[in-house]
DNA sequence: ATAATATTCTACCGATCGGTTGAATGATAA
DNA sequence: TTATCATTCAACCGATCGGTAGAATATTAT
């Protein structure tokens, strides 16, 4: 049985789009292209024209991104436009907030703990 | 050539180890298993009772997590004993913040002139 | 010395990944 | 209509991934 640590609503490991969004963003191509789509709107072949691989390479990442729910597709004719969507950013750094600031309070506490009972050697 | 869109320092995109994190978290065992490790120190066998993959399976996370730099490993005797180590997780909030603070403030201004432009459309 | 324990190492499996090429679809321009 | 352009779809390739099983290694217990 599981101990509660806390009064703090933990969030649950199992929700896939946060899974997506953390293996979207794990590929620094990816980021890179969320990074170009920060400066506005693109479609594909614009993106395309500013990485070393292929057009269909970068055509499937976007697919990964959307797939995420980090990128929007609006298509208009023959192209296709996309845009950011930073909402899943934010569930995916609330997730690392809550871990980072629990843990490193517990840790914390453990070297304060252990630098009290036993001295401190470097 | 990129434009500089502010005086903020942005994180470079091509850091191994933070593709690293950002991989070993999105396994939501590996989520799982960092949230244990979260009551203290647990050493790998302890971890593997808890679910319901092999021995080895967990062992093979733990490299996982170990090679992010999420987890450190203090070998006693036979057994070997994992703990936290929330500094990468840092970096990684850092990386996060950064773009969705700035993307949703490019948002909000886009929407901003579009809504005084236009007229807003629900 | 022998047995039990804790763990990794090696090898394998099927699925997914990052990437490519070539064909198909669909919208625009000549 | 016929090209041309923007894009996806389908198939493939080698690498990696999540997972398993079994052998090997090292430590502790008997």
């Amino acid at each position: 049985m599981p101990r509660r640590h806390s009064s703090q609503a933990a969030p649950r490991a199992h929700r896939p789009q946060l899974n997506r969004v953390y293996a979207a963003i794990a590929d620094p191509t990816r980021r890179a292209i969320l990074a170009a789509l920060a400066g506005g709107e693109l479609n594909v072949g614009s993106i395309a024209g500013r990485f070393p691989i292929s057009f269909n390479g970068v055509s499937k990442h976007v697919k990964v991104l959307e797939r995420a729910g980090l990128v929007r597709r609006r298509v208009r004719g023959r192209e296709h436009w996309l845009r950011l969507r930073p909402e899943p950013l934010r569930e995916a750094t609330r997730w690392l907030e809550h871990y980072r600031e629990f843990w490193e309070a517990r840790l914390d506490a453990l070297e304060a703990l252990l630098v009290g009972t036993r001295g401190h050697r470097p």
